[in-house]
DNA sequence: GGCCTATGGTTTTATGATGCAACCACACAA
DNA sequence: TTGTGTGGTTGCATCATAAAACCATAGGCC
C-alpha cells in the first residue's frame, strides 16, 4: 500500500499526536475554533481553504474527538462544529508552536499578533517544564523513561519512542 | 496553481512554524535528530520511511535552518544532519504533543515512554504558561493583542491572525 | 587491481491527497 | 416562483508520497 502511513499503532506519543493533528490544516482550524468559529462557512471564510477539504478534515477532527457536532443555535437546520475539551486541550501545542516562531522565525516582524496575559497587557513568558517538585528544567535536564508496564502483558512489542 | 498553499506569508505564527514542520515527517525527524542520530542511514532505519522522501525531508529542514550538515566526524566522506540553535528551539512543541497525547490519547497504555526529570526520575509537570510577573496563566486569561508596528510603514495589510 | 558489500542518496512509477470549480440540497425572503 | 445565501458533495487536474529500482562512492578482502 502507498498509503499515508499512519502513526496509529505507533508507541510514540508524539506520532500519536501527529496521527491526529499533524496534517496542513487541522491545527489551523483548532486555532480559529479557539476564537470562536463554529460554522462550516465561517472556517471557510476565515482560512480560505477549498470546501471539500475543509468538510473532510471536520470529519476527522470529529471522528478524533477534537470537535464534536452541535445541532445549530441560530434556528437553521445545520450544524456547528465546537471543541471537545480533548480539542481545547491542544491549547499548549499552539502556544508552543507560536513561542517557536516569534524566537526563531526569520522574518518576525511580519508576524500580527502576539500572546499577552489579560491583566496586564504584558507578553506571557516562555512555556515553562517544572519538575514535580518545582524546579524549572531544561531540555537536558529531562530523560525518556520505558512506561512501567500496566501489570501482566509481557510489553515485548514494538518498543520504538 | 494547485500548489501546497504554503503559509509562509501568513502573519499568523502559528500557520508560519506548521509552514516549517508541519507536515507527517519533520517533527519525528527532528525527535530522532534529539536522541543522537546524524546518518541518513540511521534516519532511514529508525523511522522506517522511504529514501526519496527522507532525502526531501532532510533538505527541507536544512533549507529552513533546523538542521545542519556537519562534514561528517567519523572519517567518511558523507554529511551528518545536527540540529541547530532553531531546531533545538522546537522542544516545548514535541513535549506539548507528547503531553496531549498522554492526556486524550484513547489508547494510553499503549505509549512506551514517559518523559521524567532526569535528576529524580519522576514525570515532569504539565508545560506551565506564566505572565511576566510569574502568575499562571490559563488559556482564559489570555488574548491576542496586535503587534505594535514596527516604527512607521502603515500596517494596514493582511490583519490574519 | 578485481570483487564484494555497506552507505548515501536519485530516479522511476503508482497511488493517495489537495485544490479548484461545478453542482446539488435546503432554508428563507421577496 | 424566482432568487439568494448557507452547507455541503462530486469530478477532475495536479501535486506529494511511497515503494522499489537504480546509481555512485567508499571500504574491506583477496
Amino acid at each position: 500500500m502507498v498509503k499515508r502511513t499512519s502513526f496509529e499503532g505507533d508507541a510514540c506519543p508524539i506520532a500519536r499526536s501527529l496521527d491526529a493533528i499533524g496534517d496542513w490544516w487541522s491545527l489551523l482550524i483548532i486555532r480559529e475554533a479557539r476564537f470562536g468559529l463554529r460554522r462550516f462557512g465561517q472556517f471557510q471564510n476565515k482560512l480560505g481553504m477549498a470546501k471539500n477539504i475543509l468538510s473532510a478534515r471536520l470529519r476527522v477532527l470529529v471522528d478524533h474527538g477534537i470537535l464534536a457536532t452541535a445541532p445549530a443555535s441560530d434556528g437553521s437546520a445545520y450544524q456547528e462544529y465546537v471543541l471537545t475539551e480533548k480539542g481545547r486541550g491542544t491549547f499548549p501545542i499552539l502556544v508552543a508552536l507560536r513561542q517557536w516562531s516569534e524566537e526563531f522565525d526569520d522574518h518576525p516582524e511580519e508576524i500580527a499578533t502576539i500572546l499577552v496575559d489579560r491583566e496586564k497587557g504584558r507578553p506571557v513568558k516562555k512555556l515553562e517544564m517544572r519538575a514535580e517538585d518545582g524546579r524549572l528544567l531544561s531540555p537536558a535536564d529531562t530523560m525518556l523513561k520505558p512506561r512501567p508496564a500496566p501489570r501482566r502483558r509481557s510489553a515485548a512489542a514494538r518498543s520504538d519512542r
